[in-house]
DNA sequence: CGCATTTGACCTGCGC
DNA sequence: GCGCAGGTCAAATGCG
């Protein structure tokens, strides 16, 4: 599919129109010898009149053609378009089978699934899962009292009640206990986080367990946008802002919200396929019966009590009808904490994918933000079972790889860095779900640079910006280029800086290789 | 004046 | 059934 994708969206149209270009230029310019030597040679008209009358009949089939050739590619974007669509809904859909998967197989019939929730990543499409009155999961056209939904990249987590008609409260009502949420921990000094979308707050409470009162907002970009997101600062650290997103938008969304979508949906991803064994060895901050997974510094893993210590943890903004999800991107682990982290979750849970990043967003640099804690910060935890969730994998990507990678080891430091290299451009392109986790972080330390104004900065804030372009752009691409020219640009700067992966002063080195900043504006621009 | 925010009241679900 | 807590509503208020 994404093969696909890729070549259609090299068919460059200037290409076809420039051969066209040249085909008619070349029968002008036919026509005009014909002219000439109808003005030079009279003794030649029968015989000229015939190769006008031919160039003429060529000219009309060159018309001819150039509007097939135009109306063929007005139908190649068209299904290009139509494509682009079908592979959100691919996404979404795979989500979905998921949750119905983890419903037939662990759980007999009218037993509730509180983790049955559905994801949409991308476009809401018209096909939505709906629960009949037996709680049988079917699939079903959406019927005319739901709302007309524009076809846009969505937001969020998608309830099953989200869309339906505003009649069917009771269904409402069973579905709303199987929303899903997912959070965002970063250190943020706005009031809100600046995740691309309009909000206004409707409420605001003091919610037990945490002296900052928690504010409810409502997304304001569309009429009628479901989605919602409340907002909390941590009680033990106020420039920590946990964002709780819930929802599903039902409308396009501007660059960064389409980052933050990839990641809520990236996230839920997790929460979803690693639900059905999630349910046993958690914390007694998580709901005896719900999961919530925390994504510390983007270690995926489920948050047990080492980890709740560590910060104010918002169980509170967790409804216990909800499963949580929660993106940390805050904290700092110690050097020896990956390894630990890596034995504990793969430990406790086998099944679940987890990605190891070390991002301290409290750093204004990007890069020392997102690389600058150095080896000791990544592992990616893989493999993990594939087959069963389906959609979200570093299948290829040995775990021992990326460990060694990182396990400081001088003598194979360059041979570990081009491991790093390619595990990492490897897991950015055919992991969807670590291309999201990398464009949260970057977005996370876009979003704390831009409060501070330095110069640096800024200039490290717009790098950000077309880092995520450039990584969410890797959807259809090529795995082994533009993600290993990431990498391989990382490596090469940092091979001549020693140990540690980026130092602080550096721009944004790995852009050089890979990309111009702004190029790729329009790859994500709906 | 229009829009966003504030804030107390109200609703709902859950645990005891 | 009652109380508690989370979540939402809507009138009051503030601001540009």
């Amino acid at each position: 599919m994404e093969v696909l994708l890729m070549k259609m969206a090299t068919s460059d149209p200037h290409h076809i129109a420039f051969d066209q270009q040249l085909n008619k230029a070349e029968i002008e310019r036919k026509l005009q010898q014909n002219a000439d030597l109808n003005s030079s040679s009279p003794g030649h008209r029968n015989k000229e009149e015939d190769e006008i009358e031919s160039a003429k009949a060529e000219m009309s089939e060159v018309k001819e053609e150039n509007e097939r050739l135009k109306k063929m590619l007005e139908k190649m974007e068209e299904n290009y378009k139509s494509l682009q669509s079908s592979v959100f809904e691919i996404l979404h859909h795979g989500a979905i089978k998921i949750s119905t998967g983890s419903l037939v197989s662990s759980s007999p019939a009218n037993v509730p699934e509180p983790e049955l929730v559905s994801l949409s990543l991308g476009r809401s499409t018209p096909m939505e899962f709906l629960k009949d009155g037996n709680g049988k999961t079917t699939s079903s056209i959406k019927t005319k009292d739901e709302p007309e939904i524009e076809p846009g990249l969505t937001l969020g987590l998608d309830s099953k009640s989200q869309l339906s008609s505003p009649g069917n409260s009771s269904e409402d009502q069973q579905n709303h206990v199987k929303r899903a949420r997912v959070s965002v921990r970063a250190r943020c000094d706005a009031p809100t986080m600046n995740d691309g979308c309009q909000w206004r707050k409707y409420g605001q409470k003091i919610s037990k367990g945490n002296p900052c009162p928690r504010a409810y907002y409502r997304c304001t970009v569309a009429p009628g946008c479901p989605v919602r997101k409340q907002v909390q600062r941590c009680a033990e650290d106020l420039s920590i802002l946990t964002t709780t997103y819930e929802g599903n938008h039902n409308h396009p969304l501007v660059d960064l919200a389409t980052a933050m979508a990839y990641t809520t949906s990236a996230a839920a991803c997790m929460l979803l396929s690693g639900s059905s064994t999630s349910q046993q060895g958690l914390s007694s901050t998580a709901t005896p019966t719900l999961p919530t997974q925390v994504l510390n510094g983007f270690n995926f893993r489920l948050h047990d009590n080492s980890t709740t210590r560590q910060f104010y943890l918002p169980n509170s903004t967790s409804s216990p009808l909800f499963p949580t999800i929660t993106l940390d991107l805050t904290s700092t682990p110690s050097p020896s904490s990956p390894p630990n982290y890596f034995n504990r979750f793969s430990r406790n849970f086998p099944r679940f994918p987890s990605t190891n990043l070390n991002f301290s967003s409290s750093e204004s640099n990007i890069l020392s933000a997102v690389w600058g804690n150095g080896c000791s910060g990544y592992a990616a935890q893989v493999p993990y079972s594939q087959t069963q969730t389906g959609n979200i994998g570093l299948g290829t990507v040995s775990q021992n790889q990326i460990y060694q990678s990182f396990s400081g080891n001088n003598q194979q430091g360059e041979i570990s860095q081009q491991c790093l290299t390619e595990t990492l451009a490897k897991a950015i392109t055919s992991d969807p779900s670590f291309r999201s986790v990398i464009v949260a972080a970057i977005s996370s330390m876009v979003c704390s640079s831009a409060k501070s104004g330095d110069q640096t900065d800024q200039t490290a804030e717009n790098y950000g910006q077309n880092l995520i372009q450039a990584i969410i752009s890797q959807d259809g691409k090529d795995q082994s280029s533009c993600s290993s020219s990431y990498f391989n640009g990382l490596v090469s700067s940092t091979s001549q800086t020693g140990s540690s992966l980026l130092q602080p002063s550096f721009p944004f080195p790995i852009l050089n290789s890979a990309f111009k900043p702004g190029s790729n504006d329009k790859k994500i621009k709906n």
